[in-house]
DNA sequence: ATATCATATAACAATATAGTTATATGAAAA
DNA sequence: TTTTCATATAACTATATTGTTATATGATAT
């Protein structure tokens, strides 16, 4: 029952191929922290951050703090249209490197 | 099985509320010329042309020629994601104005 | 307290996209 | 063939987004 604008501003967070390549890893992993991230998509840590802020906004991910460690995963309350975006891009993770394991968190 | 960079793709086309606000309406009206689109959306004529260019570049509308009039459809080949987004949309359809209707094709 | 680490934000340049105005194309009517 | 109509494209400005560099915040360790 989703409307236009929030089918809109949905795809606009999706419509970008480092945001969709972040939402992808989390889906593959469960759960990673912003320099796990940083480290196996191999893109800057500021870069990461704000996409990460896009896709919190439009309420694809969630995340908490742990300890000095941010911890990103999936909203569990996505709708419909979201479940079914996520359906697509988890049969394409093979299309990522390996994890890049934080050692320290 | 689509693609990390073709959901990308078809995301940017949706990003855009007048091209979704387009393919909900040529959703609901089956097919519709390009005045039509203007009238009813009150868009210009070459804004409503090169939004269409995209659509159909994204695979998601097709056109052919009747006369003077090019109509546009939606792609009868959609594939599993897009299928899914066009449930969406049509979910939302009663968001447009009711068709202006070419009298003239 | 100071230093260090992880992350977030600010400020900026480069690029892309939206939206407008003017013009081109191509078909049908006169 | 000239005109008219429907649509497409070109050229342009305005705005938004991407991506980078520098800096701020906030937690832990020393």
């Amino acid at each position: 029952m989703a409307k236009i604008d929030e089918i809109t501003a949905l795809c606009k967070a999706l419509s970008d191929m480092n945001r969709v390549r972040i939402i992808a890893l989390v889906a593959r992993e469960g759960s990673v922290c912003v320099c796990e991230l940083c480290d196996t998509l191999e893109l800057s840590q500021p870069f990461v951050s704000r996409h990460l802020k896009q896709l919190k906004a439009a309420g694809i991910l969630v995340s908490h703090k742990e300890g000095k460690w941010a911890v990103y995963t999936l909203n569990q309350h996505a709708d419909t249209f979201l479940k079914c975006v996520l359906d697509e891009i988890r049969s394409d993770e093979n299309a990522l490197p390996p994890l890049c394991a934080c050692d320290r968190c």
